[in-house]
DNA sequence: ACCTGAACACCGTTCAAGT
DNA sequence: ACCTGAACACCGTTCAAGT
């Protein structure tokens, strides 16, 4: 925030047109990409100078910020199920990847800006209070979360890698036909060639992150 | 590449232009950070005129991919340790995450393009050849080195959001002292307000992420 | 307190023109 | 084949000025 009111403010009707921006923010983002949120375009796209977003909102970090903590806000009340703590767990990160990509201009958004871990905040308040619920308390707790989140941005950011435009990919993608190729079983290498199976790579490996990091459930019959 | 000369080229001198330029793109690049590699600054550093890049290299996206690989090749040569073909996975993913922390600008600049994974190229080729000697073959291997590889991706963008700057951290961190928090415990409330031990969580991470997907060693006594 | 217009210092990219 | 200068259409940001 630069200057304007915020959450600290006075209110006045500042934070109207504040939230006003945000929400035009992120149906630009939504509708044409996250590379079509710039100051200029937001502006005209509101009837409003470039300089007004500045004074409500601060610069561009500050915006693409805001924007995401907006998604992030929205998008963490959606209900976690599962019949166990651990199972809720799980949940929670299939729902990171799941809204990621659903969502995904907003997703790349916060990537561009380090903040990849912004639109799920919620989220991992939600995780972090399952992870206690299967007995992982403090630093423990902390670090089980982070591994989990960590490993579920890696697939995330390999999953956006489908939206690459074809030469993009082809001069991305580990080449095969390359030079150090040539001793690889014909059968792994005709496989490089094709995508993973990313969804169930993703949920097989959650799996198996979860299961290093929450011990093993003693009272399985204990909930329902 | 746009239309210059390259791989397939006819050699002249031009071949040696077009190295000389991804060499000094690449210290640039190192040297002054990711945001620093535009066409203006490059051509600059080079003493010649914008286009003259375009003319050899290609537009900016074709820069950055040709950087980027470049530096792989570079990377992708060091050899690779372990007794068994399982430890030298697992030290071939070490490797990949050390390389992408040293040269950290390289990563963001590859990051900030979605061609994450192409610093580690000839390294993914590595790591495929030793899922081969655990007997991983094939399809399977293809999803296993994308299941490691996607982990150890996520865990270095979290690792680089330690460059942050304190403001920018502070503004997408989970909040502890927002909303949703109160009913925590309070050990994991302050657990969440410092960083993580990312590599020691990283090292159990992989370990677990490796263990689901080969398959268990039957000669443990080999190594030593 | 809120908003504007004009200006500054950058970008990537294209294209006709030179040798 | 190789390189240039000039121009186009964008950026983010600042700042003095208005109400």
């Amino acid at each position: 925030m630069a200057s304007g009111n915020g959450a600290n403010g006075t209110g006045r009707r500042a934070g109207i047109e504040a939230d006003e921006i945000l929400d035009r923010a992120l149906a630009l983002v939504e509708a044409e990409g996250a590379e079509a949120l710039t100051m200029r375009r937001l502006a005209t796209e509101l009837g409003v100078a470039t300089t007004t977003i500045y004074w409500h909102i601060g610069n561009r970090d500050e915006l693409v910020t805001a924007v995401v903590r907006r998604h992030g806000e929205r998008v963490g009340r959606t209900p976690v199920a599962g019949d166990t703590a651990r199972e809720r767990v799980l949940d929670v990160a299939r729902l990171i990847w799941r809204t990621s990509l659903e969502h995904r201009e907003v997703t790349r958004l916060a990537a561009e800006h380090g903040a990849s871990t912004l639109h799920a905040r919620r989220l991992e308040l939600t995780m972090a209070r399952e992870l206690e619920a299967t007995g992982v308390i403090g630093a423990a707790a902390r670090d089980a979360m982070r591994a989990i989140t960590a490993c579920v941005g890696g697939f995330i950011v390999a999953a956006l890698r489908a939206d690459l435009t074809p030469e993009a990919l082809q001069r991305t993608t580990v080449l095969v036909d390359d030079d150090g190729a040539s001793d690889l079983d014909p059968a792994t290498r005709e496989a490089l060639t094709e995508p993973a199976e990313l969804p169930a790579v993703f949920e097989a490996t959650l799996r198996a992150v979860v299961d290093s990091v929450v011990p093993a459930d003693l009272s399985a019959n204990a909930y329902l």
